[in-house]
RNA sequence: GGCCCGGUGGUCAAGCGGUUAAGACUCCGCCCUUUCACGGCGGCAACACGGGUUCGAGUCCCGUCCGGGUCACCA
């Protein structure tokens, strides 16, 4: 069987040139780790920094791996995320498809491409586990690898099962560039002959990846750093080929500790679990995108970042060697400065979920309470326990009465909520300006600090010790009747 | 074990031969104050170790130690 040099030719006219081309390429589990989304970001600047074309890869290869419906976690993400790909499984484009399992017979032809270059080879040995596991497989030793051609072909004719492997060269050494790493060399005979084409006739990822991302003219290969040490066998794939060697980026992996990387296994959040978590997205961007990568010059003090601001900032040289520890603590922090960052609306909005889970009484203004807690959580999951009280008078201890800054005791308690109910209940207006004055006068009044009449009727408000917002505030929300009512229960159980 | 990579406070992370070694998170103290937060101010805390090179080394070289990755018909 000859080869077709047609249609390689033909393969050849369809890539894209001469702009920066990037790529994610994912292998569709089902979840995004936070690791993952990292290298989708990372890639995404890279492409958008440089004007340059984003694309969306599904690499599915192995078949025993297949989730249902986890390419669309993948879609999802994306999106909300604001990741946007120009090229991809469902958008198409000049180069598609952009599912592996679609390519199938392009990563046969290619092999076969590269058998007849001298740089692979048909391999019909099959070896146990054992053998391969202690790794005393001597390459040398393989009778295939020195088959004549004819002669494997006719075997391959036959129909005797087969694996492609890459020939590697026995001697001397292979030197790649990383933009991260630098130059990196290793002797070839540390190499293995790894298998290209699989029994099954599928291609493995370290050579279906090598094709697609020539094919599809990608001129930076951003990955996980467990790749550097096979990035020397893609090299060699690539001057096989007579290919021109992309831009390689290694990224150091996202730790959940000093030695282990973050993984679903040990039950470390992914992006969706984050979200559960109560966490923004554009604050989950922001962090991750500082944990391996530091903005230079000007910007090398700046921490907040909204997307376009990174796409602007991003390169190469800020991108950092080793492992990142993630750090729920300061995730936490972004997520506080970007909920602080909101519009008191949107906030409302976003926080409104939250609020409802324990406030039901629709009396009670989302927005007002809202306002309250925008400068107060640092995630939305913090709302609900913090406004429970807002419903219900929570069953409270009269010892809270007693507050030594603010020079309170059940008597003196007492005293305060009894002037203080008739003035409230006097009041015209119920407003926030109009029962602060009404306390602030009457604290006047009386001769007191503030403090000292503002904690009892917050305690007899709120009903616990820490409050969001202070006793105008709460007042102010409960509305009059409730107020009162909740003073006077304060009053008969601090008189008791 | 072989090969490859990494090593600045607890964490992230500036630094690219000459700095009192930034900044952020965490923690602590103070101020503000109607509790708590927010905000403001201040503080604790680091160049893994040993040799070189150099007038001078966190920065360059070598070794040691520690950590990670990889050695699959998984990605």
């Amino acid at each position: 069987m000859a080869l077709d040099m047609k249609y390689f030719e033909e393969m050849e006219e369809k890539i894209p040139r001469g702009k920066v081309r990037t790529r994610f390429a994912p292998s569709p589990t089902g979840y995004m780790h936070v690791g993952n989304l990292r290298t989708a970001l990372y890639t995404w600047l890279i492409a958008r920094n440089a004007g340059g074309t984003f694309i969306l890869r599904i690499e599915d290869t192995d078949q025993g791996r297949l989730v249902e419906g986890a390419a669309d976690v993948i879609y999802r993400t994306l999106a909300e995320c604001g990741l946007n790909h120009d090229e991809g499984p469902d958008v198409g484009g000049p180069v598609a498809p952009y599912i592996q399992s679609q390519r199938r017979d392009t990563y046969g032809k290619y092999a076969r491409l590269l058998v007849e270059k001298g740089h692979a080879y048909y391999c019909f040995c099959e070896k146990t586990e054992s053998e391969e596991d202690a790794g005393d497989f001597n390459r040398a030793a393989d009778p295939c690898r020195s088959l004549p051609l004819d002669e494997a072909q006719a075997r391959v004719d036959a129909g005797e099962p087969y694996v492609i492997r890459q020939r590697i060269p026995q001697e001397g050494s292979t030197t790649f560039h990383d933009a991260i790493f630098g130059d990196i060399t290793v002797e070839n005979k540390t190499l293995d002959d790894q298998v290209l084409i699989k029994r099954d006739g599928l291609p493995t990822y370290n050579f279906a990846n090598v094709v697609d991302d020539h094919l599809m003219g990608i001129t930076h290969v951003v990955r996980g750093s467990e790749y550097l040490s096979s990035a020397p066998k893609y090299n060699l794939l690539y001057q096989g080929f007579g290919w021109d060697v992309p831009t390689y980026v290694h990224c150091s992996p996202v730790m959940r500790d000093a030695q282990n990387k973050m993984s679903k296994r040990h039950g470390d959040p992914s992006y969706e679990d984050l979200k559960a978590q109560g966490f923004l997205t554009p604050a989950i961007l922001n962090y991750v995108a500082l944990l391996g990568w530091s903005p230079r010059g000007d910007l090398a003090e700046q921490e907040v970042f909204s997307l376009e601001e990174l796409a602007r900032a991003f390169d190469l040289e800020g991108m950092s060697k080793s492992p990142a520890i993630f750090d729920i603590e300061k995730l936490t922090h972004f997520n506080a400065l970007y909920l602080r960052a909101m519009a008191p609306e949107e906030f409302a909005q976003v926080a409104e979920p939250y609020i409802r889970e324990v406030v039901k009484n629709k009396n009670l203004s989302v927005p007002a309470i809202a306002a309250l807690l925008q400068a107060r959580c640092e995630k939305l999951t913090d709302i609900p326990e913090k406004v429970d009280f807002f419903d219900a008078l929570p069953e409270y201890d009269p010892e809270l009465f007693t507050n030594k800054k603010s020079k309170t005791n059940p008597e003196v308690s007492a005293r305060m909520l009894e002037a203080a109910i008739p003035a409230l209940e006097g009041l015209e207006d119920w407003t926030a300006e109009a029962i602060h004055d009404a306390l602030v006068g009457l604290a006047e009044k009386l001769e007191v600090k503030n403090a000292t009449l503002m904690w009892p009727v917050r305690i007899a408000a709120a009903g616990k010790a820490v409050t969001p917002g202070g006793a105008v505030e709460i007042c102010q929300i409960l509305g009059r009747e409730e107020t009162l009512r909740r003073l006077h229960l304060g009053l008969a159980k601090v008189k008791a």
